[in-house]
DNA sequence: TATTATATTCACGAAAATTGATTTTATCGG
DNA sequence: CCGATAAAATCAATTTTCGTGAATATAATA
């Protein structure tokens, strides 16, 4: 199974017959004959009724010429995308949530600095629902945060980023679930995120945890500080696999199935840089699926 | 540009290397690098940027990236479009408008009967008119018949055949255009098409031609006749290429650009038979744009 | 700076595709 | 029904492509 093949195929059906098929690919009819006979071989099935002159294409034939058709296409496509895909000149206003301001972001956009150097990013922070009502407005391009529950038409969403809800512990605790480690130490509550706050809570009781609550803290990194002097324990989105701030803290499971939260793009619908967008987009979801270290200098 | 060298491209973004792509391939590292170096050969771009390592999408790479995929998923769900494309069982009711009675459909009949011997075709007749309302009310499963103006999304079409409205004159007639074959001979209006016919009268007044109508009759078949013994000429839809009725008689084109009527398949958006109707189209499409003889016996 | 992980290069052998000649099979015309 | 013709299948020889393994080269890491 090949492109090659799939061509050939297309071109018995455009032009009606396995010879005439060859003449226009400037191939021998022999070599058109085998390719099919190799593309019938792969896939088990006799993609032509060989009881007429020339050949009909048989159910399952229509079947493979109908995806060869899409796979061409989008074969041939390649070319103009690449075209069309010149350097990006120009500024976009980002709105980001404070938790991804440092993580996420300084990753990111270093390498967009590298990819696109002519694209000029304008980043500003904010909590989720005045990220999206400024997107709304328009007074941002687009904002990195999390996915909200309900979206109209008007805006746009693009995942980005799943990120797990875990467990943080001091490396010298004991204790294999959330339970033994919550009678152990005392409870560091996240309470930034409107967001996830909810489900953590839920998931807490459905465990049959009531922590000894000792804080309230906002800020991802103080906690991990805090945590790591021993304070507490508390309950976090991973973002250890951005691979800053990798102190040595234990991170177990905050039970099964694990909680998630989903962080994305969002931007209006009819906005004018979708270019842009999309490049941004790629660059941080680029960054999230596959953590690498900064460079030292750029 | 091979279905290979996207295998790879997609595997060293999924797995963050060459050598991971290449140990999750089962090949080495060159074969590897040397795809890839293929694909950027083929191409013309780098796809990653070497200054990394492992190297690095470029945005070039990226994009080629998302084609790759979409070639990929339609590639591996062609053995499941096959799995699917199991022989049918059950009946359709099908209703034809007339001229596709004595054209289109005998030789579709065949090929069907031929290919999907379990899948019954029940076949009435009627005008456009007549068989939109049947299939509405369901008493028709589809319909062969001119596609309509104005559609509502209740309603499914899909095209079959263009046929090109030409002037049709006796074999010994002489003038080379509309207007000298309509000044030597009679018109044979063939008015059973509510829906070419205005496009008829539009033209020939475009073309200031007045010719003397000798004969309303309903049936292509007969008007054929008549214009094969020199009683006139007339204006129809093109069925010649469908090989049935191939008397020699003169075709002459109708004016510039050539008047079409679309013929197709309407059916209701919510139908059950889905299968069968994809079926019933992929046949009748095929006879209609590869006209081969009807085999003798079946 | 040394070490390690990773990618590139190159020559060679293996596998696959193409060709040209030949045989087989359907269709068409008496 | 039979021969003529058009089309496809088959086969051996040849060319092309692909993958490997060893030897570099290059970037990240300690």
């Amino acid at each position: 199974m090949s492109i090659r093949q799939f061509r050939a195929l297309e071109a018995i059906s455009e032009y009606g017959s396995f010879a005439a098929a060859a003449k226009a690919l400037n191939l021998t009819q022999s070599a058109i004959s085998m390719q099919v006979a190799a593309l019938e071989e792969s896939l088990g099935v006799p993609l032509f009724d060989r009881q007429h002159r020339p050949p009909r294409l048989t159910r399952a034939g229509t079947v493979v010429l109908r995806h060869a058709r899409v796979i061409l296409s989008q074969y041939n496509d390649i070319f103009d995308a690449l075209s069309e895909a010149r350097p990006y000149h120009g500024s976009f206003r980002l709105g980001v949530i404070p938790t991804i301001l440092t993580n996420l972001l300084p990753l990111s956009l270093m390498r967009l600095r590298e990819e696109e150097p002519g694209l000029t990013v304008n980043v500003s922070s904010g909590l989720s629902g005045e990220l999206m009502r400024e997107v709304e407005t328009g007074e941002l391009d687009a904002a990195l945060m999390h996915k909200p529950t309900t979206l109209g038409t008007a805006l746009s969403w693009r995942d980005i980023a799943q990120q797990r809800v875990v467990v943080v512990a001091p490396p010298e605790s004991t204790g294999e679930t959330p339970q033994e480690i919550f009678e152990r130490h005392p409870y560091i509550r996240f309470n930034r995120s409107a967001w996830v706050a909810p489900l953590v809570e839920t998931r807490l009781s459905e465990l049959g945890i009531s922590p000894d609550t000792r804080a309230e803290i906002q800020s991802i990194e103080a906690i991990h500080l805090l945590v790591g002097l021993g304070f507490g324990a508390s309950i976090l989105p991973d973002v250890s696999t951005e691979s800053f701030a990798r102190t040595s803290l234990r991170i177990v499971p905050f039970g099964e199935p694990p909680v998630y939260r989903t962080v994305g793009i969002l931007s209006r619908t009819d906005m004018a840089k979708k270019n842009a967008r999309r490049i941004i987009g790629d660059v941080f979801a680029a960054t999230a699926g596959r953590p690498n270290t900064l460079k030292k200098d750029g």
